[in-house]
DNA sequence: CGCTTTGATAGAGATATCCTATCGAAAGCC
DNA sequence: GGCTTTCGATAGGATATCTCTATCAAAGCG
């Protein structure tokens, strides 16, 4: 039954049977089998059929839910009982904004000194992404905004309030004096990609102090950014905690972006299941003993 | 996996192997073997082995949560889907303590009329065990007391409060104006055996009032307790609603007890599970427009 | 010390699962 | 419009799993 949920889960994200076949290492005859099987014990159709997939029925969303619900639980439940046989051990599995990146070498520091058998991977992702991932379990916690949009049903560990400033070649003009967003109306900039949260920030921010945002560059890495920037005359706009690791050498110059002091919060969000996995909850301890905020 | 898990909660329930293998229908070999492949699965030891069962492995006591969880969201998983294909339908088990007996019908009446196709079970238990039923999931809802003694991870809808009376033979002499709890110093009495919640509160107000109490008469059910009254001069004390249902005739009588005009609140106790299935929704909302209480 | 209770074990038969191979329908493409 | 590709369903056979009956060994109890 759970075996079957779990295909049901990966139709549901992959869209498509052939993927969730491969992606829960079956083959496709196979999985169609299951969400037959699942969906003659249920009594109900969960996914219009016909000649290929097109989405769940309204049931088939329902059941989705609570699918995710038990899948989610069995997988505490064997992560428990893996944590009492050999202390805590396994993978966290972890997605982040581009912008946080910097920050997970603190979390992982803090939590790997106690927990050495604990094994992270890490993957760049968007803030919508990041939710998404969480809802279809393909990772453990996320590192994204609390305050801008909508979370769902998510227990979040506020880290730390986000600053903002601009990073430029040494020498750039405006590198002189804390910059206000009202100043950018005709630098170059290169940003990030309308799709991540903290770029939808800056046009905010930018279009509140009256500045039409037309980027010259846009990327999905900040590396790309700044590199950008250290090659040429761009200027970029980064949270502190993300520009600081490029500003090591004299090359890169920046300023505090004020008029607003503008700050969001990022910290760590992880699924709201009651208890928590003991890996779970020293993740969330990590978080909170590493907080800046209450 | 899920089946397993069952029978792991039955085993927990039960606390012997043969009757856990016959509530599940099953033979004992095959629940030990599932135990066995339980204990492989996760790793780790669940039950106390030795010639016979010998309680829960703390990781078995904390398995056993993660058990009931997922047991009862499959549960609601499959009542949900029913409830799609059928509208709502299907048993709903209570369980309910003996003075509150008479309310189901007003429960009952106002759901019936909504939901011609949900059948009732109802049951007459002590608190403790309508708690413990309701953790085991031998039952979908409970109508008890909400006010006295802790009731763990549920959802409560008050329904009404409990007001106390005498109930005696009429012509007794109590029954020409309301009595006081102290008034009960060497009146001859049945009540309630102590295991119910009811005969401890009724303990309570009299130990208050300086009344030691020693009935002559003890039974588990009130239908016992008016039948001794109806024929003898014993005198009973019940809650109203209880009370009400015997008092159709001129034989018996009933006048309020007071100082204190004691009130315990009674109502509907369910299992908290986001979000609620179709029927036990519907329950609650019955609870909820039948409520004499906000 | 013999009897009962309790849970584990062995072996056989029934079920369920999962694979490979193949088919049919719809969609996409010149 | 006909050809090709994509996608999911179906068939059949090998394998694994499940569940039963029968039996056994250990512990409790008089």
């Amino acid at each position: 039954m759970i075996d079957k949920l779990e295909m049901f889960i990966a139709l549901a994200r992959e869209e498509h049977f052939g993927r969730a076949a491969t992606a829960q290492g079956v083959t496709q005859p196979t999985l169609s089998a299951a969400i037959k099987q699942l969906e003659d014990q249920l009594g109900v159709m969960l996914v219009w059929r016909g000649s290929r997939y097109r989405g769940l029925t309204p049931e088939g969303q329902r059941a989705l839910d609570w699918a995710r619900r038990i899948v989610g639980d069995a997988r505490s439940l064997r992560q428990e009982m893996r944590a009492a046989r050999e202390g805590l051990s396994g993978d966290l599995r972890l997605a982040v904004i581009p912008t946080a990146l910097t920050v997970v070498s603190d979390l992982t520091a803090s939590f790997g000194a106690a927990h050495p058998n604990v094994r992270f991977s890490v993957q760049s992702k968007t803030s919508v992404e990041i939710l998404k991932m969480l809802e279809n379990l393909e990772i453990d916690a996320g590192l994204t905004y609390l305050d801008n949009e909508p979370l769902g049903r998510v227990t979040t560990v506020p880290l730390y309030s986000e600053r903002y400033v601009l990073v430029a070649k040494s020498g750039h003009p405006l590198l002189n004096s804390p910059v206000r967003w009202a100043d950018f109306a005709d630098v170059p900039l290169c940003l990030l990609t309308p799709d991540m949260q903290n770029r939808r920030i800056i046009n905010q921010h930018l279009f509140e102090a009256g500045v039409a945002v037309a980027p010259q560059i846009e990327a999905s890495s900040i590396v790309v950014l700044v590199s950008h920037v250290s090659q040429s005359n761009w200027a970029t706009i980064l949270p502190v905690r993300a520009a600081e690791i490029f500003l090591k050498g004299d090359d890169l110059g920046s300023v505090p972006i004020i008029k607003p002091d503008a700050r969001h919060v990022v910290g760590l969000v992880a699924p709201h299941r009651e208890p928590f996995t003991p890996v779970l909850a020293a993740l969330l301890d990590s978080a909170k003993s590493l907080s800046e905020l209450s």
